[in-house]
DNA sequence: TTGTAAGCGTTATCAG
DNA sequence: CTGATAACGCTTACAA
């Protein structure tokens, strides 16, 4: 009773005709070699049997499966859904799947995961969870996987990617708080390991500078990871920094949100003591109280354009240089004038 | 210099034996077959020429493919992401892929997604897009492929899953507002056509019914969609029902945040005016103002189960009935005492 | 204990 | 234009 799905040789059977002839027939590619009119009855038949090509005897033969790795660090953070779904709006019209893996940043994880991906003969990758200094993806350039980073990069020649504009995000987060009056500006730092760590830390400097202002060693905070825990600690430090800093930079979200919560056990509140700014802007930080100053960056177009830079490498173009994402600055109610008594 | 990847074949003439030993001796079923010795020579050589099994040849010849499709209706939800993962966090280990796609909750974007995953040879599907009346789901269950219904579910016997026990939330969530001196409670429905909403429906008249309470059909309101705009669209009729209702229990968390909005424009303040609560505890109703009353759904755990059943069924098993999960009533600000003008 | 060979469902090359 | 045939890389009876 359990019917196996039809074949292409089955398909021919009901014809009449050469499997061969029904494969050609199937395929708009060679479907000219076809007379019209067979074409349409093989056509029919294959609805009728409601006939579905078998993925794997075709990735078998042709070495390409259609489908394309995905690593991230964990899909539970939620500037990664909008960009699987970027990448999934393009790639599934052009019947690819996204095989989409966590790696929880561990190594030993992310191994496991590249050899399940590549044991599946996925066409490309596209990873997010790129280090710096990333002997893996290094690994995979020398063995010419088309790979490209989104989001965080490492500092390898030939990579393609996209990322997001730091530069100008911080720039724009230090003009905002330079206009509010603030002198004293800390930074909690991602870590230093990613290139999104290490980058808006750079710029953060830079944008400090363009003020004439210059960071004292006392309001940098290094967080080792890019949680709210951590953004807590981290603050812990920068509230003991004499003078007391008037605005705290935030190396993401999660990283303000912990440093918000520091705050409210000092019995501190923000923006009025204290103005604070995250980077990502992520879903809901809008609603929270107070609402969060932060950046705005494009993940969803960042996985639409990972996708398209796949498939460009799949089609055999050498890889394109790292791609900058525009960014925004989003004003909300986490940031104020700098309290007069400071 | 692209050296296409090792194969059996490789492996075999590296260490000269045939092709099938070396498929045996790397087989932990079969490895028993093998003079241990030889076993460990060809290990070795596998290891050396990193040999990885090409995936779609072993699906091929075995009919299995080793990988989940995953229907959800947007990753972009914040209920799924954890739920996905709980699936990858069991399946993973035991070498399964999931195949995760979107499908907005669109038949035509549903089917495409079912037609490529059948064509891809999924061993099972897990359904997190079930409609209360899905002849999609009717049309798996006929075809014998094993599905497993998470957090929504049709009505089809014979379909296994996991749900999540909306009489206990919807008892505990009224008992809560009873408490707090309400009693004109009203309720904004989710879409009929889901089994979420129709049962939280159902289980809020129960829970009334407890309390020797009955619902005023004024205070009921339907929604289209679980979303904010609706939330928001539903909360209008409520607040115009005589005499106004004291709480309003939103469907999910997103149709609270909808009403929320509407008080305010109404210039109504929660809880002082109106109680809301929601339902799912979505990442960070917790940091909102006010923070959400609402119940805590298990969606990580429903994930793992779910692929527990999975695996299951692919073992041959009979669907399991629909598993049900417990819930927790997560009390915040957003519910209090019943104003005493009221 | 190991080798032989068939076949999973395709595509692609070569004849006709 | 259509048919025959050889892979693709693997598992698995069956033989030795």
């Amino acid at each position: 009773m359990i019917r196996r799905a039809a074949t292409l040789r089955d398909v021919a059977q009901m014809v009449g005709v050469h499997l061969s002839t029904v494969s050609r027939a199937l395929d708009p590619r060679t479907r000219h070699l076809i007379t019209p009119e067979l074409a349409e009855r093989i056509r029919s038949a294959a609805q009728e049997l409601s006939y579905r090509p078998n993925a794997q005897a075709y990735s078998l033969r042709t070495r390409r499966s259609h489908s394309i790795g995905v690593l991230v660090p964990d899909i539970t953070n939620p500037i990664f859904p909008p960009m699987v779904r970027g990448l999934e709006d393009v790639l599934a019209p052009r019947h690819y799947v996204t095989l989409v893996v966590n790696t929880d940043d561990d190594g030993g994880k992310t191994q496991d995961a590249l050899n399940m991906l590549r044991g599946r003969g996925v066409d490309a990758l596209v990873v997010a969870c790129a280090l710096r200094d990333d002997p893996m993806l290094a690994g995979l350039l020398a063995a010419h996987v088309p790979v490209i980073a989104v989001n965080r990069v490492a500092e390898l020649t030939g990579l393609g990617g996209v990322v997001h504009d730091d530069a100008q995000g911080m720039a724009a987060l230090v003009a905002h708080l330079v206009g509010l009056g603030h002198r004293r500006i800390a930074h909690i730092a991602g870590p230093g390991a990613l290139s999104t760590g290490a980058s808006r830390l750079a710029t953060f400097h830079a944008a400090l500078a363009v003020h004439g202002l210059a960071a004292d060693p006392a309001c940098i905070a290094q967080s080792q990871r890019f949680s709210e825990a951590e953004g807590e600690r981290c603050a812990e430090v920068l509230l003991q920094a004499k003078p007391r800093p008037t605005a705290i930079v935030g190396g993401n979200d999660l990283l303000a949100l912990g440093a918000l919560r520091a705050l409210r056990r000092h019995g501190l509140s923000c923006p009025h003591d204290i103005s604070i700014t995250g980077y990502n802007d992520m879903p809901f930080v809008d609603r929270l109280d107070p609402p969060l100053t932060t950046v705005r960056i494009a993940t969803y177009e960042a996985g639409r354009i990972a996708a398209g830079l796949a498939l460009r490498q799949i089609e055999g173009e050498a890889p394109a240089p790292i791609e900058t994402l525009p960014v925004e600055l989003i004003v909300r109610g986490s940031t104020g004038k700098v309290s007069s008594k400071a």
